[in-house]
DNA sequence: CGGCACATTGAGGTATGTCAATCTTAGTGG
DNA sequence: CCACTAAGATTGACATACCTCAATGTGCCG
């Protein structure tokens, strides 16, 4: 990790691309930028373990990184694939409990931390804010609870075609290696892989390593409804 | 449902089981309960539907509910079972979303609701109280990966075996119906009620109905250990 | 260029889903 | 208050999709 000293007003742009802060008007959004840090992270290396105190709300602006959960067993489970620009670690930074999970960049990933007695004083001063923080996390429960009706449901295969239809983008880049993306839909590697090439010849969809397209959405949906239940 | 017009002062006090509410000084909670309802609702109604508009934040008080998310096959699957005291829809009602999601009652049930512009009021005058419902909100979100966490992972007597174990009771009675409970496990009714038997056997777990209870705690613990992985 | 992690493909076992029949419980109405 | 009815729960038999183990192929990073 390297946090750099960026020329004022960068890190008031990169704030500008994240949700919550978009909203912002640009002298709250420079306010707050002057007292934010900017860091870089290397693949591989983590944002933060599981435990530590929430001290800075992170707003991943390059990059990408999964959100680990370690089990009792110490086995670990991916719950969030991030892509930027997206929030983490917002809410206990705001609540002040400690880290719930580990998060690891899956690339070379840029951040801005904003302290946590930035932020709180941001939310002291605008209970707007405040709601557009609220907005965001009623984003992730969504996805949350849309993935958990969506685990254990359909077959493998279905189940990796939805979630690419869900990513909303006719082509696109995994967001992690393979054998994440598969723990993160309850799938192991292999059967992963086999989903793919099932979907390859019958679900209109092209992958060539971490690069999908969808050829043919009408038939990607068309296979999804054939596959319905489990 | 049956809106109650309850003498003064009873509202308040249904408030102050609630979390979020608790920690508010007496006469702010009596000035937001002067502006709440009170409603009873009879086991299988409907507390509210996916899209109906969030016009208030909804303090399960007694009785219990699940919560259903519809899949674009039709089916319902169970993302939530909630026991009062507990806050419902407080993030849509904040955001101005719909509601994402259907809540039926598992018994009948009593809600103080507390209309949408009373709660945004609150949230403005006391920026304490915002990050108190951003608490629960959090508390949420750490059951939803958790869930998640859980799901896929381990096999069924196991899955169920550690959700009772997180109950944290060494007794109680199941939230919701079996099949309900089940289907929240990510588990079809036959093999929720196999595993079941098979902690009857070899966890150290009594169930009989709707009650269960821990007979031997380290029985249980000892059970998950040696069923650690999938 | 070499080593290692990841990805793919194959074969086989098993837990869970599915279908079906019986038993139990709770809710309804006389 | 009791009998009736329907929904839920349980148990068994069977099919199958996924996990596991293993071997090979591929790409990436040092």
């Amino acid at each position: 990790m390297k946090t750099l000293q960026p020329a004022a007003g960068v890190v008031a742009r990169h704030l500008a691309t994240l949700p919550a802060f978009r909203g912002l008007n640009a002298s709250d959004r420079e306010r707050i930028a002057a007292e934010a840090f900017l860091r870089m992270y290397t693949r591989g290396e983590a944002l933060f373990h599981v435990g530590d105190p929430a001290t800075a709300l992170l707003g991943l602006v390059r990059g990408s990184a999964r959100v680990l959960r370690t089990r009792p067993d110490g086995q670990e489970k991916v719950v969030h694939l991030l892509t930027a620009p997206v929030l983490v670690a917002e809410v206990p930074t705001l609540t002040g409990e400690a880290l719930p999970a580990t998060a690891v960049c899956g690339e070379d990933c840029m951040v801005v931390a904003i302290p946590r007695t930035v932020l709180v004083d941001a939310v002291r001063k605008d209970p707007e804010f405040a709601l557009r923080i609220l907005a965001v996390v009623f984003d992730r429960l969504q996805q949350l609870t849309r993935a958990l009706a969506r685990h254990g449901q359909r077959n493998a295969a279905a189940r990796v075609g939805a979630w690419i239809l869900a990513r909303d983008a006719p082509s696109g880049v995994l967001p992690a290696a393979k054998k994440d993306v598969a723990d993160y839909l309850g799938l192991q590697p292999e059967t992963f892989s086999r989903a793919l090439a099932v979907l390859r010849t019958e679900g209109g969809v092209e992958v060539e390593g971490d690069a999908f397209r969808i050829l043919d959405r009408s038939a990607l949906e068309r296979f999804l409804n054939t596959h319905e239940s489990s």
